[in-house]
DNA sequence: TATGAATGAGCTTTCATTCAT
DNA sequence: GATGAATGAAAGCTCATTCAT
């Protein structure tokens, strides 16, 4: 029995081969520049192999991004065990997204590539099926931790979770595609930091999702925002 | 001279028609899935006069994609026509964008698909340059908006009207782009609407971002997000 | 010794398995279409097993159609076994080859595609060697009712058994050919019935081979071709 | 006006010229070991050409053959333009199909192939109907011959001109392919000349049909078959 | 200006066959 | 004897682009 397991272990890991192949090839040329022989050369299989095992490219393509959502996983749950408040545990979550951003950009365009509806024809069934799985797994997390933050009354009573998680994953999505494409013309072209907005907008969202609770015990911690608001308040 | 014109005129209207035919088939075939042989055929012209007018099949996807631009900012802008103070001005411009989502869909597609960095570089850089010049003209046209509820004292002095346009424009299009690719699976299977959660989160940066004085003018109309928390402020 | 004996059994099992797997693929899917993991898999063994019986996909094939040979064969004898006159012998043997093709018109098909010169270029020689041994048979079987016929005296003397086998069978299968091809074509478009054809001309050649001993014979059994021929002949 | 002519004449000579190749290449290799690349090697173009034309390699094998029933109508015509009596036009037909086996006969062998009902799915309907087009052309020529002898009172009234053709025409095609794949085997190791054995069953056939007003005018001419059987009469 | 025939590189994919275990 | 992972050659077909007319 010890011949079995060792022939399944040894498939895993060439499936894992040829992934770490494709991943490369991926980042150097996109989806449509990469061809199946590029990526056979750089695991050195031959092509036919590949096709062993992934069904066609755009497969392939999609296995590479389920490892991005894997590591992203990795990070979350890397970031939630290091503890804190609840309202603390949430801007871990942004931040770690932030890295998964900045350490993991590569997997981070092909995430937003694949979001394309016009994608999801063209690969089989079962990748889409495992990829659901593993977004599911994703989100599963992400309103797991904005649950705790409800339940323990740091954040309004009324809200659903999972929104709570939608809007500060999509309103740092949104500016992170910003961020990937144009920093440069943004930052210096029009004097936009855009990673400060990013900050600025989550922690928008997030202080109107608070009780007063959270409020309180965040009160020195606080981004003032509003400089000349507080004065207009002592006036 | 008069026959110049009417060349140019004629020019122009043949490039509309090509764009006209090319928009019909990118949507229904995407960007890899249409051929330029389709797009002459449903511009009943030559495949030879497509390239006359266009350099490659690419540049053709984002000139259509440009009109999409166009669109938007007429939408913007009869939007704006329609007067109001400038918070109101801001809602309506949000609103806009969502209309243009609604009704524009297609081309709200496109937008995304180009923001893809892999497609730059199969492009020339005469489109790149004037899908930028469009680019830029919505942008102005949106920080305008901005700055005017700045100047006159209704959103925060301290705040970069662009920065402001950036926010809700991201936040938008990451929850729209949701949205879009699976509204059926947020409503049905998780309860989340998501379009109600694209209205929450606008109001919580909006009105983080507004002065006490615009909070006075909605003070009435303002979404009392948490009847809880104000009952907790009359205690 | 028992256990040799066994084994040869059981090898000479596994290779009918094959064979009866090899057949339901190749019906369903042709010769270009079947593929050697289909056949296996039908087989329910590995495809390297199925090359350990035959050397190629073609020649196990052939080994197909020489299955088809032998059901020939065992049909033919069975109709012999039923004993009568020489000329019905070869009536009966005429009847039999209809069987066959109604039958085991799959095997009639497989027979014809092997006849293509083209394929014989793609088989082993020992394949080929069998498969000549098998037809060899059959032909024996065949003109040896013939020779029967002749030998006592229903045929012509100068007659060669073999060519009144070849032109009864030629003719029954160009016929029997088209009928497979294009039965509804030549039945309900063009009015003929194939079947009724291929009786008569059968007919035709026999009785133009036959002596008076055997026309008077079948005197009274004749198929009267032409009513108005023998009226000329009363007159 | 004269240019849309020339175009249209080279656009057909082109065609011509890919059909030559095709056909070169066809009988060096058959249809599945020639390669489109060979075709367009061979006819100096470049692949992308070749299905600029046709739309497989199926159809283009399709093609020539059709071209070969061209052939073969243009043989027959040839020879019913001879003249003579509808017997003996009858026989002129039968010898001009010979003659259409003996100097192309690698037409022979594709029209052969391409009557196997397995490749009829590879084909485009276009080229199905054109070959069913050109095949009812040859069985029309052939009925109308037997139709003349009918309607002359040389074959029996009650035959059906097309069961007539068709009687002839598969008797020949069933012993013709023998002759095709093993004249050798046949003559050298059997004994048989099944050219003899061919114009032998024809003759059966064809005098089984004849009237006795055929049977007189061919009275000296007949090919008295037995001997033996005459001497018999004559005892 | 408009045409559309011609190009040809390049793609994905298949599958018969081998061979180490 | 049986396996099935690996091979890799080969092949059909597409299509953006060009260019002579």
């Amino acid at each position: 029995m010890g011949i079995q397991e060792r022939k399944e272990r040894e498939k895993e890991a060439r499936r894992e081969e040829i992934l770490d192949a494709a991943y490369k090839v991926f980042v150097a040329k996109g989806l449509a520049g990469a061809t199946v022989d590029d990526i056979a050369a750089a695991a050195e299989l031959s092509k036919g192999t590949i096709y062993l095992y992934f069904r066609s490219k755009e497969d392939l393509y999609l296995a590479v991004t389920n490892r991005g959502l894997d590591i992203m996983l990795g990070i979350f749950e890397a970031t939630a065990a290091q503890g804190g408040d609840p309202i603390r545990q949430i801007w871990n979550l942004s931040d770690a997204y932030n890295s998964f951003y900045e350490e993991h950009r590569e997997y981070f365009r092909m995430l937003a590539f694949f979001e394309n509806p016009e994608m999801h024809d063209t690969v089989s069934e079962e990748m889409l099926a495992e990829c659901q799985t593993h977004d599911a797994k994703v989100w599963g997390f992400v309103s797991g931790v904005m649950k705790n933050a409800i339940d323990a009354g740091y954040l309004h009573a009324g809200l659903n979770p999972l929104e709570v998680g939608m809007m500060l994953w999509s309103n740092s999505t949104g500016l992170l595609r910003q961020l990937d494409r144009n920093e440069e013309y943004w930052h210096a072209r029009m004097g936009i930091d855009l990673r400060k907005t990013l900050r600025m907008s989550n922690s928008f969202l997030l202080e109107a999702m608070m009780t007063d609770k959270a409020m309180q015990l965040y009160h020195d911690q606080l981004i003032h925002h509003w400089p000349t608001r507080s004065q207009e308040k002592k006036s």
